[in-house]
DNA sequence: GCAAAAGTGTTTCAGGTACACCCATGA
DNA sequence: TCATGGGTGTACCTGAAACACTTTTGC
């Protein structure tokens, strides 16, 4: 039997909603659906469900964000509770948010369909439901924050990229362009990426070398006590 | 007759939690108190209780926060979502963490006797229940990353202050200790501050002058798109 | 007159920013 | 051969960090 120690308390519908981001044509890309039930049934919303009681709120998110995307293991972190009284036009619902970021090439389309779900350009994100454009607001001011600390843009590439599309991917996520002999200049200073042999001829003719992140250099030099800023 | 949306999905009791910071004695404190009830009756706490149906959870934290110190009007922020299903002893208790920076001189000690309430220094902080330790600890990385680039730290103050007690802060914050005169030529340069004629003599034989924080030409300064990091 | 805290400048160095041309290749 | 995107180096400037002595005044 167990002890009910906290009484005549009131309770709360509590929701999970994921703000995925993707790199795609280099640009952000935030998944959106279509809202499978009422109300607003059919508008764009995020990814989203209830937390059920046998789990926490961050396996909750992990759960929900699989039923979409058919993706395990991902970069991952909260955004934060919304708890506004009408936020959820259906009932009063506490949701907390949490961003995911994730190589759009292992994304499962099939479930895309069965939930009518598409990748929008941040750029061109639609009126979303709710608070959820809030949200993908405050997910970009972290991490914007985020990215210039931590190499956390790498999670929405593939194992190698070359250097025109990560610094597209930095451009996306800042919202401004940036001087390429700089921006190269940077990243050799920090000496993380490793350069392959190998060039992506899919978008010039020259060709553009192949370079992957170095992460045991990386964590190598965070235990050196060195800061990084991109 | 209110339609009910969502059917048989499982309700949570939800807290607020508060982080409240006060600057005192050239350190950093935290206010704490012994918890007034099962489980762990009598262990050390953050301020926190339940979120009520009619309030959203911003409004719930102010709530709080008011019982507990009598302030109103207060800077205060959201921490974060702590959802681990055993994070509470009691019952399942998802709970809302927020931070707020306190004029310590403003604070009500009546209350902190009711309470068993008390102040202590962050670097003496003793262990507290469930998970209120690493609510503190993501408070104070919030602090650092965010009195970088805003002008915070002057909730904790008075009106007027002098910059050897601004500088202890500061140095309270990172937890490490700052050149006066780069701290000055830093603050100087910033031109936020409006040196008073009156000087506080009380720490010391010659006396400090006081200052006050220019809010008018910092929110100019900030709207010609102009950053600071201190 | 001395102890204790307040106040004050200069030099050095690293990193940020601005900027323009050549290269490789497929069509 | 030309159009397209990839790749490279330098000069300047700002801001961060290191560093030591003088001033005031209560005791």
């Amino acid at each position: 039997m167990t002890a009910t120690f906290y009484q005549n308390k009131d309770s709360f519908l509590v929701a999970a909603d994921c703000i995925i981001m993707g790199f795609h044509e280099n640009e952000l890309n935030i998944l959106v659906s279509r809202r499978q039930i009422e109300p607003l049934k059919g508008g764009w919303s995020l990814m989203g469900g209830f937390v059920n009681a046998p789990e926490s709120i961050d396996e909750a998110a992990e759960r929900i964000f699989g039923e979409f995307t058919g993706i395990k293991d991902i970069f991952m972190e909260q955004v934060g509770a919304y708890g506004e009284i009408n936020r959820d036009l259906g009932e009063r619902v506490i949701s907390i948010a949490y961003y995911a970021l994730v190589n759009i090439d292992e994304f499962d389309t099939s479930l895309a369909e069965k939930y009518d779900a598409r990748w929008v350009r941040l750029t061109q994100l639609p009126e979303l439901v709710f608070d959820h454009n809030k949200m993908v607001k405050d997910t970009i001011g972290i991490l914007q924050r985020k990215a210039a600390v931590k190499p956390i843009g790498f999670n929405l590439l593939g194992d190698q990229f070359t250097l025109p599309t990560l610094q597209s991917l930095y451009e996306s996520i800042y919202q401004e362009s940036i001087d390429k002999r700089n921006f190269r200049k940077k990243l050799m200073t920090m000496d993380i990426l490793e350069k392959l042999d190998e060039k992506d001829k899919s978008s010039s003719k020259k060709g553009a070398f192949y370079y992957k992140f170095n992460k045991e250099k990386y964590d190598q030099l965070i235990q050196q006590g060195l800061h990084f800023s991109l």
